[in-house]
DNA sequence: CTGTATCCGAAAAGATACTG
DNA sequence: CAGTATCTTTTCGGATACAG
């Protein structure tokens, strides 16, 4: 902890080359849900309960196939969520979230709380400090 | 929620552009704590009661002093700290957590918690993953 | 339907030098 | 001591085209 040089979460395939990484559990945890769509994904998996590529392009506006197709893959390697392709014609994949990832969703929705119980607080300070400028 | 188009936090001021923000509470919390050293610095300035510039500096190993400022500024723009300068020379610095953000720092810790639990199982399916590409 | 492959612009972060 | 300013590098995400 306090390790300095936490990397970041990435969309894009992770080498684990930063070298001094995987020490706070923390940064490790922000590591996988950062990302622009990772949010989205799992919270709309979560509410399908099982949910198709197609399905999530078009429940999650905005994003790109590309985007779509990285943060799935990231979180399947991270265990969080299964993916099950069906080799019929036109193809079938489904997205299911692990039982990890649901522990997960649970405990990122007391931060969901926090932010609830804060936001005023924090766009007060917001404009607060803008003003001073 | 579901939203669509969440920006992900920065470490640089943020102008607030970004029309279509705002919405998933958590996103905005996620966006307050990810940048490479947002969680560092909040740990460290949590753990000293009261920081100096200097102190951080050195506690937080790899930081420079630019995304140290930058940290520092985000989160006292978004009430997450204090800052209180003394006009002496040489001058002094000092940092405080607001109470809300000893708040987040508890919820956060349940995340940790969720870190710890499953850090075997996520490791074991990154392995599996990367094994089978 | 469920993806891949490329290319490109934007944004985050690092390096280095300078200052009240 | 506590920052700024500038420049460069790295990473992330968007756009578009193509494919099994």
């Amino acid at each position: 902890m306090l390790n300095g040089n936490q990397g970041r979460g990435t969309a894009e395939p992770d080498d684990g080359h930063d070298a001094v990484r995987h020490v706070c559990p923390l940064n490790e945890v922000l590591d996988r849900v950062s990302g622009k769509w990772a949010i989205g994904v799992l919270t709309l998996v979560g509410a399908e309960e099982v949910a198709r590529f197609t399905e999530l392009e078009r429940g999650i506006p905005g994003i790109s196939r590309r985007m779509l197709t990285l943060t799935l893959r990231n979180l399947e390697r991270d265990g969080l969520l299964t993916r099950t392709v069906y080799a019929t014609v036109p193809p079938r994949t489904e997205y299911r979230l692990t039982e990890a990832a649901r522990e997960l969703a649970h405990t990122l929705s007391l931060l969901t709380d926090w932010a609830k119980r804060h936001q005023s607080h924090v766009q007060a300070s917001r404009l607060d400090y803008d003003d001073s400028l």
